[in-house]
DNA sequence: CTGAAAGCGCTAACAG
DNA sequence: CTGTTAGCGCTTTCAG
């Protein structure tokens, strides 16, 4: 007895044999006074069976209800059309755009995309990959360029194609795409030092990429100002709440004023205008915020928001293509993608 | 020749013969000097081989860094171990953060989480509903109680548990929780009378569920006070621009003033307060705001922002339990689990 | 506790 | 254009 017919649900609200669930190539085959395969053959290139015949068996498969078997395919061909995409949360609008970008694109080419958390942590990342390359996708994307020995073997033994995104380095595990954040977080120091501000603050979240970032800002400011830069680091997420408690803090315990907040997220940066209404504190002239990432409400808070821009969706149509050109062979001109920043130069700085 | 031999990278990083891609449960048997099953039952319930032979065995693993093809084991036991899990979008935290903790505890009993967006709509849930049911998924969770015949009937004949969240409904497909929109959208019209305001208008993003709570707290609250509610539609989702520019509008097409806006998200929620607070209108004296989904950064807005409460996480763990419910054959007390909904009064209203 | 045999539902060669 | 024959790498069942 298989197990599906067990699932039964307490309602009677099934036929006794489901009418869909079991159906096979050959029941579809046999209504249509077919073999099997010329089933397969009209599902995967109906050019290849005859008018009448192809008519009979779209026939068969509306009334029997047929849903092709993927894992029987997959098994049988070795291409699963699955793409494993791994981000350190979903709930982070920045990778969840990404991943949206990236999965249009992947769709539309007939790929389904698996996801999973990592979380920020290479041993989770590590576990992840593990039980994802178990379904055999026939690619995967992974969030940054750090991963662990464990992880990097197992890919390169899994032998499918890999793009990293959202750094950059000159030695991926296959190939990658993003942008430098020590350029970016310098560019942001220049462009503060050139506004004229003598004084600057990072607020930072646990994000191993956001810390890269901080350390290039405040090297680079304090390099060209002579100041140090204080800091103000969150373990988690960058948050409204967060943003608003680091400047409080900032200003009771560092003596923090007239100068300029590098955050980030914008998140953190919305957090600070937030607060320094609240304080009745002049954005820019009193305080001047720089955010990063550029969301969506960027441009309407009040004043609108500077922020360093990462175009989304570039990177995951690039990510995308960078796949696809490896399923095509295409030997790829470079294997890294630099996609680049820009600041966006608004009203808070 | 298997495909996967050809898919060499350009670079000559990998060794000739693929190290762990290609490998078997037979070639770990092989180095254990014990047969595929074995390996097999050593896998699944260590308890079933003998101590010595589970050493050998767990050794041939780690020497041939062994990774188990789910693809074949699910064909073979007709369970995939994956859920499938359809939501609008996974951009907006409401969802995602759904998913997350719907996944976490999913994961924790080993099952593997396949996303797929509907981006609300019905005929592009359907195609995403048979693409997911082609990968034999264990069970599927779906946003919302509206689908398409189609959808129905493939899922009845998958034979397969269903939870569909974030709504309740007398006829669910197989079992279902959230909460009743019309009550929650009558709770906040009874709330806003009962504050005493006497105006009030509704900003609503192109989303069924938000526009039926438009329209329970339309009818509420005119049948309350006998005075016409305004109303704003967005036909995309909710942005902290569009509640700025909701407001605005509010103001100068409807001529409203010293009213509560009930919003369908917290997102126009934060715009209208940004907006006020750049028009120097005091809230909630000259104007009051209700959002809803009670996001993170509610209760640090300025002033912290009164809205409708969903517990998101329970959202999560309760669909959760209920498929793993019916995993285990437990006939489920109820198919439809209201979670509730609860005000979070805070300054805004 | 271990092994041999028989599939799961499909695709990939080969034949005609 | 269509059919036949072999598997893909596992789990299940039945024997030891």
């Amino acid at each position: 007895m298989r197990s599906r017919e067990s699932q039964d649900r307490t309602a009677g609200k099934r036929t006794a044999r489901p009418s869909g669930g079991g159906v096979t190539m050959a029941d579809v085959g046999r209504l249509a006074g077919v073999s099997q395969v010329t089933v397969s053959r009209a599902l995967s290139d109906p050019s290849m069976v005859s008018a009448e015949t192809l008519r009979r068996i779209q026939e068969a498969i509306r009334v029997t209800g047929y849903v092709p078997n993927a894992l029987a395919g997959a098994l049988a061909s070795n291409r699963s059309n699955l793409i494993s995409a791994l981000v350190p949360s979903v709930t982070n609008v920045v990778y969840s755009s990404l991943l949206h970008a990236f999965s249009k694109i992947m769709r539309e080419r007939g790929y389904q995309l698996m996801v999973g958390e990592t979380g920020f942590d290479p041993a989770e990342e590590e576990a992840v990959i593990a039980t994802h390359l178990s379904r055999r996708p026939d690619a995967m994307l992974l969030t940054g360029i750090h991963h662990s020995p464990g992880s990097r073997r197992m890919l390169m033994s899994a032998a499918i194609p890999v793009v990293e995104v959202w750094d950059i380095t000159e030695t991926p595990i296959d190939c990658c795409v993003g942008f430098s954040h020590v350029a970016a977080a310098v560019a942001a120091a220049n462009y503060a030092h050139g506004r004229g501000y003598e004084r600057a603050a990072a607020v930072t979240a646990g994000d191993e990429r956001a810390a890269r970032r901080r350390d290039a800002f405040v090297k680079q400011f304090e390099m060209l100002r002579g100041a140090p830069v204080a800091t103000i680091d969150f373990k988690g997420h960058a948050s409204l709440g967060g943003g608003r408690q680091a400047l409080a803090t900032l200003i009771a315990d560092h003596g923090f004023s007239g100068g300029v907040v590098f955050c980030s997220s914008d998140q953190f940066a919305q957090g600070i205008l937030v607060e320094a209404k609240a304080r009745g504190l002049a954005v820019p002239r009193e305080l001047a915020v720089i955010g990063f990432g550029d969301q969506e409400f960027a441009p309407h808070t009040d004043p609108p928001l500077t922020s360093v821009r990462v175009d989304r969706d570039m990177l995951g149509s690039a990510a995308a293509d960078a796949l696809l050109a490896r399923f095509a062979k295409i030997p790829l001109v470079g294997a890294v993608t630099d996609i680049g920043f820009q600041i966006m130069e608004r009203e808070t700085s």
